[in-house]
Order: structure tokens, then C-alpha cells, then sequence
DNA sequence: TGTATTCCTATAGGCATTATAGGAGAACCG
DNA sequence: CGGTTCTCCTATAATGCCTATAGGAATACA
């Protein structure tokens, strides 16, 4: 029932370029200090999220990161999908679409309706829907997180 | 995002004991074998059902264990919430209320979303319903799951 | 006294998550 | 060019939780 570090972690990243979208290149050390967060952890991270074609980057000096599309246009969901692996509650509503038992199987109704409701809540909120939150709350230009 | 065995197989469980409510106590090595899960497992599984006040158990021959209550007053969300822990989808949803951040974290909000909807679903589901549901499908008097 | 059962505590095993490391490749700049 | 700064790639270590197992004590009944 836990979102995994990675998960937790590439969305910070993915709103810290966000706030950026459009202006510059961010350096995974930027948000690696601003975060606390490993970088070499985070580099793991962003190549995950890049393979998933979320963000392109750039080599060299003064090369860095950005969003690929526009902040509104990227769902929660989309950073949420390649970072935790697989997004259902149980193995048989996500990788695997069915198992032997799955006609007599009591439970499996439920785990999905859970599923369905979570998708729905995280392809419904986009990086711009939450730097919109940010920006109602007067906050400044960090995403901190505490034990979370 | 994914339930742990100690959820899946303690749903399970009480599953079985629901199917014989109010007819006779239900030895774990029923289950065990019924279900294939490791006796011993299922004993600690049945050991923290027994703590959280859900199932009574009697020693001895012709022990065994029953539900505590009607399965129509047993939702899932009270099954699932002492064997997986917290049932938050990060720390400060969940055990800690809150963080020194807080005030400044953006995400939290959408992680309280997921947990509104996912408790609401579990809370509103009964062992009694998915009683129902088996029925419906008109199947036999175990409760197979597969690889999930 | 024997048998069947729950109950309690400790501990081992597995394995995914989490994190670190080192260096290769690329772009810029003087 | 050569130095610097950055991404990028692969491998590997460390951690910790989840999962499972084990042995035996307590209890009930016949």
C-alpha cells in the first residue's frame, strides 16, 4: 500500500522542472541539493522517467534536464507508471490481465475497483494542477518533503 | 501499491470463517489446506485477526476459529488495516499525521486523495458482499486466488 | 494420559528496494 | 585542443521488510 521512494522522489523532480518548464535546463545536482536526494539515486531516477519519454535532457556543460511536454499535458499517473513498476493492488489486475482462478476468484472485483479509483485520481491530477496548489499554499521554490 | 501476502491470505481467511458463521469453528489447518498457505504462516496471520478483535478462537480439541461478528459488520478496510500496517500511501497519510514540512508539501494532498478513495471503497465492502458475489458466480465453498 | 488444537516467541530466508560507485560519452569554452 | 561540466550506462553493494519456518508451551477434551 506504500508509494516506493522512487515514486515519491521522481515526482518532486518531475515538479521541480516544472517550476522551470520553459525558462531553462535544470541539473539533477540542482534538485539533488534542493531535495536531499542521492544523486546518483536521482540519476536513476531521471533516466527511468527519460526512457519513459517524460523528459529529454541535455550532455555536457551546461546541459540538464526538462519536462518533454508541457506541465498540464503530464499526469500524475504517467510518472507514477514506470517508477513503481507495475500500479495494481495485486499482480493479476496489473502485469498479468488473468490467472487460472480468476473465474472463481472472490476478491479480485475488489482489488480492481481500487485500482480503477486510484488511476482515475492520479491520471486526473497534472504537474500543473499541483504547481497551482503550490502557488494558492504562498510557498517558495522547493518541494520538500518530510519522513514521507 | 501492492497488498502484501499477510492481506490477501487474512481476507482469505476470513473468507472461510465467514462461510461457516454461526455454523461451527473452523480449524486454521482447514484453511491452510483449502487455501495453500503455510499453517504456520496463517497462524500468525489468524494471531493478529485474533488482536484486532475480528475473529475468537478456542483452544484445545475442537478448537478453532470463527468471526467475532456478523460478516455484514466486518468490512474489508478492518481486515486489512492490522495486518498491513497503515493503510496510507506515504508515512505522514497514515501513522504520522504530519511533518515539519507539511505546510510546504505540494503531494501530500493528492496522497490523502488516494487514501479517501481506496478506505472509502474497503470500508464500504463487506465479507458479507463478497459472500454475495460468489454466489452470484455460483461457485463452490473455497476461495482460490492465483498468483497474485 | 494422550491427542488435537491454539498460542507465543524467536529466527531464518528471500528478495525487491534503495543506494552507491566508477567511468564513458558528449557538449561547451577558453 | 584540453579542461571542465554535465549526462549516461552498467555493475554491485547495503538495507530492510516481507515472508516464512520452527519449536514448544498452554489449553481443552476424552
Amino acid at each position: 500500500m506504500k508509494i516506493s521512494t522512487k515514486g515519491r522522489y521522481g515526482t518532486r523532480a518531475m515538479l521541480a522542472l516544472a517550476g522551470k518548464y520553459g525558462v531553462r535546463l535544470v541539473r539533477a545536482s540542482e534538485i539533488s541539493e534542493g531535495q536531499k536526494i542521492s544523486l546518483k539515486y536521482l540519476e536513476n531516477i531521471l533516466s527511468t522517467l527519460k526512457g519513459a519519454g517524460l523528459i529529454v535532457s541535455e550532455r555536457g556543460k551546461n546541459g540538464g534536464y526538462a519536462l518533454a511536454r508541457d506541465p498540464a499535458e503530464i499526469s500524475l499517473y504517467s510518472v507514477l507508471a514506470p517508477l513503481e513498476g507495475s500500479m495494481g493492488f495485486v499482480h493479476c489486475t496489473s502485469d498479468e490481465p488473468e490467472c487460472e482462478n480468476v473465474s472463481e476468484c472472490v476478491t479480485r472485483g475488489v482489488w480492481a475497483e481500487l485500482k480503477e479509483a486510484t488511476d482515475g485520481i492520479l491520471r486526473g491530477t497534472s504537474l500543473a494542477d499541483l504547481l497551482e496548489r503550490r502557488n494558492c499554499m504562498g510557498v517558495a521554490d522547493t518541494f520538500q518533503e518530510g519522513s514521507g
